[in-house]
Order: C-alpha cells, then structure tokens, then sequence
DNA sequence: TGGAGGCGTTAAGAAATTGTTACCTGCCTC
DNA sequence: GAGGCAGGTAACAATTTCTTAACGCCTCCA
C-alpha cells in the first residue's frame, strides 16, 4: 500500500497538518488544499490515488467539489472519502449519491482514518483486479482462454483446477479452507467430500511446481504471497 | 462491490420485481421470497450478504422472520434491511432493536436505496476487515493469511500456537487463567489438561522471542501491553 | 532448610492433517 | 465399445502438530 498519494481538502489548518502528520506516518504521500476550489486544480495536476474531502468549507464546500470531480473525466474515477461534523444520515446519503466512497465524521480517530483509506483502496484496487488476466509471480493466468502461461511455457489445467488456482492466486495470500474453496469453486450446494480439494492441488502442483500453493496445515491453502 | 448477493422479502410482486431490476442493474445478484418463512428458507440455502425485509407480510412477518435468523448461527450475522410503509419511529426502534441494520420507509427512491445497501455493506466489510489483522508491538498479526510477521520476518506457527497468540494479543494485558484460554481457543468442550498451555506458550517465545507472553504467576498469561 | 506449589523445558508417543496413489464413474470421441 | 479425460472417492503413507508426562528450578513459608 506504499507510495499511494492521498489529496486532503479542509479549512483547518491544524486538522490538516495533523491528518498530513499521520498519513505520511503509515508511507503515504500527502497533497494539501484548503478548499474545494484548490482541492480540483491540485487534484488535475497530481491526480492523486484518493482525496479526503471535507464538505464544509469556504469558497467551494465539498459536496460541489465532489460533484465536479465526478463531471471531470480525468478525476472521476478516484476514490473520495468525506470527512465531516455532521452526522445526520441525510447528509450521509446525500454524500454518497454525489459520489463519495466512504463517509467519516469527525472527530476523527487516526487509526479509523487509516483503516478506511486502506478499505475504500483495496476496493479500488480489487474491482480493478477482476480482469480475465492475473499475472503473479511468473505465471499468467488467462480466464478467457483457461491457460496458464509461464514464460514460453504453456499449461492446459482442467476446468476445476484452473478455476481452483484462479481462486487462489487471485486472493493472493490468504487462506481459504476446503469448505469455502468448495463453495467458491464448486459452488455452493453441491455435495462433495472436502479432501477433492486436496487431490485438486496436488494436480496442479504436479504440473506447475509445488511453490505456488501452500497448505496452512489445520486451516486450508494459501497463494504464495 | 462486485458479484454479491442480495434478499429481497416482500409480498408485493411489483415491488419485488422493480427493486429486483435495479438491483441487477447495479451488479448485484438478487434473490427473491415472498414472505417471511420462504425468506428465511431461501436465506439458509444461498447464505446472501444482505437482506431487504419488508415488515408487513402474511404468513410470517418481517420482525418474525428477523428474530429467527438472529437466532440462527449461520444466518445471524447477514445484514439487514428493513423496508415499510409504516414511518412512525416507534416501529423503527423496534425494528433495530429486533436486529435490524437499517431501516427504509415506502415509497423508495432508488437512489437511496442503492446508497443505503452499500453504507451496510460497508459498515460490514469494514468490521471483518479489523478483526483479520492486529498490530502490537511490533508484529502483524494477520489472521486472514495465518502469518505473524515482525518487519520482514515471517512466522508461519502451528494453528494452535496461532490463534493463542492471537487471542491473547486481542486482549493486550489481560490476565487469562489456563482454563480460560482452553476454553476460547481449544474449545468448550475439549478436554486437555491445561498445562498444555504452557507448552504452547513456551513454543511461541521459542519463536517470537519471549518478551511478548508475560507470566502471571498463579493467574495465567497476558499478552504484554 | 526442606516441602509444596507453580512454572519452564524437553522429549516421546498419540493424534490429526495432509500427500499420494489407485481406482471408480461419467462422458465424450472416434 | 475402446480409449481417454475429468472429476471424485477411498485408502494408506508421510508428515506435522498436539498432548502428556517427567524432571528440574525457583520461590515462598513454616
């Protein structure tokens, strides 16, 4: 999650310097405007990867900043999370109608904060993973053509176990035990013994190497991070 | 937001229908139940992500139908949604009472339901997400990888050794007697004799150094605040 | 000072979990 | 219908993890 730079739009100066503070602490880099008119020209210039805006300010509040952002063809697809006083729902849904991802009220708790940033990111990052392609590693994994390539190498994997690793590799790193695998994979009201699973990784261990999936012994199997 | 699934429950075909087209068309998977009973029938089959509970039905009613899947295990922790023409607020205090998440009254407006079902989820998605990882000290707990890592080293411990960790780190500087900890990490009705603990403990300082299990002599372990 | 209680540590055997292979069943193709 | 592939199951081997029991050390206190 390093390198990510966020925009942070509010008239308070001090508020400002703080979420700055708190940002950079946990690797990100920080853009600053005081308000809703700064925040768009800065926004065009950096095209940062999420803007933290508050909705009420001088000049141009939030909520119209947002809207133009959202007209804007280069800054409408970043992530905008609103940060506020007000806790009225109506202004909540407001907000997320004009297009707002998340919605914080302040006061703000820095972990809070962080966890969002890092939530409505991951969101981002993952609606945009939910390709036909998964490059991990040195494999290629192409749902559309049901090949996995490496290198010049190609492998034809049967239609379980290459729906399995594609499963897998694209939760990179987190275990997921048989039941689910089953439910995911299989699907969710089919009746198989969970050690299937296990035959199905051999499979594909025998063909690609067994250093891509790792069984997490008492839990399930794993993608090699 | 992709690919999850909701539970329509409402008696009026139309509305069914017309909710059920939005719905789709925000990508979401839609299933439908025309009363309470059927609802919770199709909600233990195809376990959804969330739930829209009209309140006024025959056959079972909405406040019913919640009741019993809040008493269901695998069907209490499913979000849900109320809708109802009745706007009065004592209804909806007893309806988020009763297990409700939110709560939206007839006629609907589209948009406000679309932004009420993702503010839900979110709120959902986020909880699970702060449970998986924790961060003490210096080590990452992330219990969605069953990884320990502290800098760039990683610990893959055994399950048990794993989840006693975590469990004590989850309770920074709690004292939790031997029993006790069988009991939450081994299970109610295990039985073991409790100074298999000890071994478990000594293993993980074996591993992670031993400044992080502190000894209450006479009480049990604690997880160093 | 010498039990008694509590804990740390170790090693060995038991238990649980997974790896691996063989075999069965459908289904498709030729 | 023979042969081959995909998928599933069952059985046994291999491995890891868990549990127990034993021993030793320390501290407290009569």
């Amino acid at each position: 999650m390093a390198n990510k730079t966020i925009l942070v739009v509010d008239d308070e100066k001090d508020l400002l310097d703080l979420i700055e503070y708190n940002l950079k602490k946990e690797g990100f880099s920080v853009l600053k405007a005081e308000n809703g008119e700064e925040g768009i020209k800065i926004a065009k210039e950096h095209k940062p990867d999420l803007v933290l805006m508050d909705i009420m300010m001088p000049k141009m509040d939030g909520m119209e900043a947002v809207e133009k952002m959202r007209g804007d063809d280069d800054l409408k697809s970043i992530p905008i999370i609103f940060l506020t006083a007000r806790s009225d729902e109506k202004t909540e849904v407001e907000g997320l109608n004009k297009g707002g991802d998340d919605y914080i009220t302040k006061p703000i708790s820095t972990t809070k904060l962080i966890s969002r940033i890092k939530a409505v990111m991951r969101r981002f990052d993952e609606t945009e993973e939910e390709v036909n392609r998964l490059d991990v590693h040195d494999l290629s994994i192409d749902k559309d053509r049901y090949i996995v390539t490496r290198g010049e190498e190609e492998f034809q994997l049967p239609r379980k176990e290459f729906e399995l690793l594609y499963y897998l590799a694209s939760r990179r790193g987190k275990v997921r035990d048989r039941q689910t695998l089953l439910n995911k994979v299989w699907g969710d009201n089919i009746y198989v013994v969970d050690r299937t699973v296990d035959v199905h990784v051999r499979k594909i261990r025998e063909k690609l190497g067994d250093h891509y999936i790792e069984t997490v012994k008492g839990v399930g199997y794993r993608f090699k991070e």
